[in-house]
RNA sequence: GCCGGGGUGGUGAAAUGGCAGACACGAGAGACUUAAAAUCUCUUACCCGUAAGGGUGUGUGGGUUCGAGUCCCACCCUCGGCACCA
């Protein structure tokens, strides 16, 4: 009888004893393999089964390649800045520092109970000085560069929190924390300048990444190429609006111009009659973007200025209108509406009755589209490319030829030119809370903003502070003693800056620290970063696609622009486990659907837990819970084991096939078929497929028996995924080292091959009986065969006993014989 | 609305265009047992049939093909992401 419980303590001590997975940094023989898994936040509730299922497969992968022969890298570490261990401050008046370490100890344990082989000895905490000094060092450098600076902008505020929020942290409206409805707020924030790497974000050449990921991380960026237009506005002068287009093909159908609410040059156009609608509106519009405009449905309002503008391209008077569909933060704030080719247009203009002019008709190449003036006798725009019309010179010209002609040619009056624009902004660092990693500037009043040198580094957290946030300042603002400082430049007064860091400023380059994990000297070591990354293969959620995963790519670039390293992206291959639910639900602790895996583990053993969790689906696709299957697994372990670690081994060195052949290749190819379907699972993580694979041999070999030599096949095979029974039956086989100081089995394609295999007959598509042919048959002796299978030869023949005419033969050999009468 | 996954037995699922449902769970029957648990054996897509056998089946409707879960077109449902980006 196999007891998990035991033997898996046994091993867990002694791998920790003997230091097995203290990866050798320098070892030069094997080659490097780093292997990295989104590293937790460490809150006070238990490991659930969402990290679990992470983390296991995720381990599984570490040690099949350790196997393989690679020097297998698996650190692991704790995301504990951030606001819940804050929230639970306030709350409970326990420090943070105090529950993050109590905490971070529970998972500690927790994990090794999964039977992972990280390598604690390279754990970072993203909490503690030593490392955030480097964080703050990062920070540094990105202001050195240019690349980190101070405006006064409208932030996404959420009242509850008393934080801004990034654009990533808003879902509907909504905070993605504590799902308080989030307004606007004028503050002076920090931002880094992630959109001047917005084209070098874009590029994912060599990057093995799921397609949807970078998808995702494309359309987040939102890359849009289109043309700049000026238009003077009446009456004034050197007045001039200028807007963003990407249609402006359609400029001669534009019938007014739109200015965000928020438009600088709203007050100094709006004619006097329109002021006291326009001041409305604004104001409206304020309140409306803090209840959330999209709460609004998509039904749009403006309101006229009274002030016209004029059309470059032929000089026609059109309104100037203010409206809310018109972001101030993209583009110029400003657009040309062309209501007959823009369904926002459209609406807009229905709505207020503002004219439409057909510019653009259907090409005439293509009679699946809209018949006459391009849609709006149907009620809507058209708004695909085609031939323009009713547009001068330009009139016949295809639209992509229109926008090149004509953004040229009034680029020569230098009222046009080129321009891309991109969606993503620029990310928004500053946080007002305390549980963060300081920001490490100074103002001083005579030498203003000063960054502090590396040797002033780290800006400490105060540990005497009253953590609710008052009046959208920092906790820190309030902390006199931390505040008041000198200048390093004049050794004046000065003050401190008040703000922490977004907790994704820490996680977007701690892999690079892993290697160099306790140094002392600098935040990562160039040498060892150098040797071991890029990462070779990150496991974590899809739901760090457009955030981490994006600013971890930029950080990693500006310390490669910044000679820190010499490989510009910092994750090779990425794979993304799939959502463990409970009854189709997410598992949260709101809906008190949380499975806890320990009482399973306890019950079963952690290699069982780990191998159903595996067993339940690809490890990509993610499956609902469910507390029924494991016991099919539990079952399999104990077979396995009794099969295995029995030493009354059935004489017979053979596995047979039920044809059991006196040569033993039957029991070959058993043995090296599941060899290949394990490896081949394992490979395309679905680990399930894999399990089945070893599930079917035992199945086989518990009938017939197995060899000492198969055992020890088998038993290296399902190693990686059930690390404590291999290495107990591997003890148990007479091995002295660890089952992972072993190679992983290979097969030989060879031993595949089967010498008959059952073929299917067809007669007219349809099944009607299967012949065993040997392989490589020719087709004369498989049709002949065929033919002559009674259940087939009925389907040959007519009603009166004549043979019907057969109009087809087909043969595909080693699969099928099809006939067609 | 747009972009991306995904719809296969009672359940989780498997299947380079070639015998759909491997491997499991559950269920049913049996063996062992004084009994139960555990274990082992057999059955288990659906319909008709005592059976032999036949028919129908991978969300829906079309198509390509000797042959489609797999490829193409249209649609429905579902899960994720984005959402006035000019």
């Amino acid at each position: 009888m196999y007891n998990a419980s035991h033997v898996e303590h046994k091993w867990q001590k002694r791998w920790a004893d003997s230091g097995l997975y203290t990866t050798s940094l320098h070892d030069e023989k094997r080659p490097k393999y780093y292997n990295l898994v989104m590293f937790p936040y460490p809150s006070g509730d238990k490991l659930h089964v969402g990290h679990w299922y992470n983390y296991a497969p995720a381990d599984s992968w570490g040690r099949y390649m350790r196997m393989k022969g690679f020097n297998v890298f698996e650190p692991i570490g704790f995301d504990s800045f951030g606001l819940p261990a804050e929230n639970y401050a306030i709350k409970t008046g326990i420090h943070p520092t105090v529950s993050i370490a109590q905490n971070c100890a529970k998972m500690e344990e927790q994990l090794s109970l999964i039977g992972t082989m990280y390598d604690w000895s390279k754990k970072v905490v993203t909490s503690d000085p030593e490392y955030y000094q480097w964080t703050q060092w990062v920070f540094l450098q990105l202001y050195k560069k240019g690349l980190a600076y101070r405006k006064r902008a409208p932030v996404n505020w959420c009242p509850s929190c008393q934080t801004v929020l990034a654009n990533e942290q808003v879902n509907n409206g909504e905070c993605d924390r504590c799902k308080s409805e989030v307004t606007k707020k004028e503050l002076t924030q920090w931002f880094f300048n992630i959109r001047s790497y917005a084209e070098r974000l874009l590029n994912f050449d060599g990057l093995d990444w799921p397609e949807k990921t970078k998808l995702m991380q494309q359309h987040w960026i939102g890359r849009s190429e289109g043309s700049t237009v000026q238009f003077e506005i009446f009456g004034r002068s050197g007045g001039k609006i200028e807007v963003y287009t990407t249609r402006v093909d359609t400029l001669f159908g534009c019938t007014y111009v739109v200015l965000a609410p928020e438009h600088p040059l709203v007050g100094e156009i709006t004619e006097k009659l329109f002021e006291k609608d326009v001041k409305e509106y604004i104001d409206n519009a304020k309140r409306v973007t803090d209840i959330n405009r999209s709460a609004e449905g998509r039904d749009k309002t403006g309101v006229e200025t009274g002030a016209y503008a004029v059309n470059p391209v032929n000089g026609k008077r059109v309104p100037i209108w203010i409206a809310d569909y018109v972001l101030m933060t993209y583009g110029t704030g400003a657009v040309m509406a062309v209501p007959a080719h823009d369904e926002r247009d459209f609406a807009f203009a229905k709505k207020y009755e503002l004219p439409v002019v057909t510019v653009v008709k259907p090409p005439r190449d293509n009679p699946a589209g809209p018949p006459t003036d391009g849609g709006v006798a149907k009620g809507e725009a058209y708004i695909d490319d085609g031939v323009l019309v009713s547009s001068g010179d330009y009139t016949g010209l295809s639209s992509e030829m229109a926008r090149k002609k004509i953004t040229e040619l009034l680029k020569l009056d230098g009222v046009a030119d080129f321009q891309v624009n991109y969606k993503l902004r620029d990310w928004l660092v500053s946080r007002q809370r305390y549980w963060g990693a300081p920001i490490p500037l100074i103002y001083c009043e005579k030498c203003g903003e000063v960054p502090l040198s590396e040797e002033q580094l780290p800006v400490l957290l105060p540990e005497d502070v009253e953590f609710r946030p008052k009046g959208g300042k920092s906790p820190l603002a309030f902390v006199d003693s931390f505040m008041a400082t000198k200048c390093p430049t004049c050794g004046g007064d000065a003050q401190r800056e008040s703000d922490t860091m977004d907790t994704f400023v820490d996680s977007s380059w701690y892999f690079l620290r892993y290697p160099a994990a306790r140094m002392k000297e600098g935040a990562f070591s160039t040498e060892l970063a150098n040797k071991w990354l890029p990462v070779d293969m990150y496991i974590g959620g899809p739901e760090h696609a457009c955030m981490h995963l994006l600013y971890a790519r930029f950080i990693n670039m500006v310390m490669h622009d910044l000679g820190f390293v010499d490989f510009e992206e910092p994750f090779t291959r990425l794979v993304h486990q799939g959502l463990v639910t409970k009854d189709g639900a997410k598992m949260s602790k709101s809906k008190g659907n949380v499975v806890s895996p320990d009482a399973f583990v306890s019950q079963y053993g952690s290699d069982v837990f780990r191998m159903y969790l595996m067993f339940m689906g690809p490890f990509e696709a993610g499956g609902d819970w469910s507390d029924q299957g494991i016991t099919g697994v539990s079952r399999f372990v104990d077979r396995f084991w009794n099969l295995m670690a029995d030493r009354t081994t059935k004489g017979s060195s053979d596995v047979g096939t039920g044809e059991k052949t006196n040569t033993g290749l039957a029991s070959a190819r058993l043995v090296h078929k599941t060899i290949k379907k394990v490896i081949d699972g394992i490979e395309a993580f679905t680990f399930n497929t894999a399990i089945a694979g070893l599930m079917e041999f035992v199945n086989e070999a518990m009938k017939v028996g197995v060899s000492m030599e198969d055992k020890k096949i088998m038993t290296r095979l399902i190693a990686p995924l059930a690390p404590h029974l291999a290495e107990e039956i591997w003890e148990h086989l007479g091995e002295k080292e660890s089952v992972f100081a072993s190679s992983y089995p290979t097969f030989d394609p060879a031993m595949l091959m089967e010498t008959s295999v059952e073929i299917a007959i067809q007669v007219n598509g349809k099944v009607r009986g299967t012949v065993v042919l040997p392989v490589g048959c020719s087709r004369d002796e498989a049709l002949r065969a065929a033919r002559v299978i009674e259940s087939v030869a009925r389907y040959l023949v007519g009603a009166d006993g004549a043979a019907v005419t057969v109009k087809k033969e087909i043969y595909v050999p080693d699969k099928l014989v099809g006939f067609v009468v």
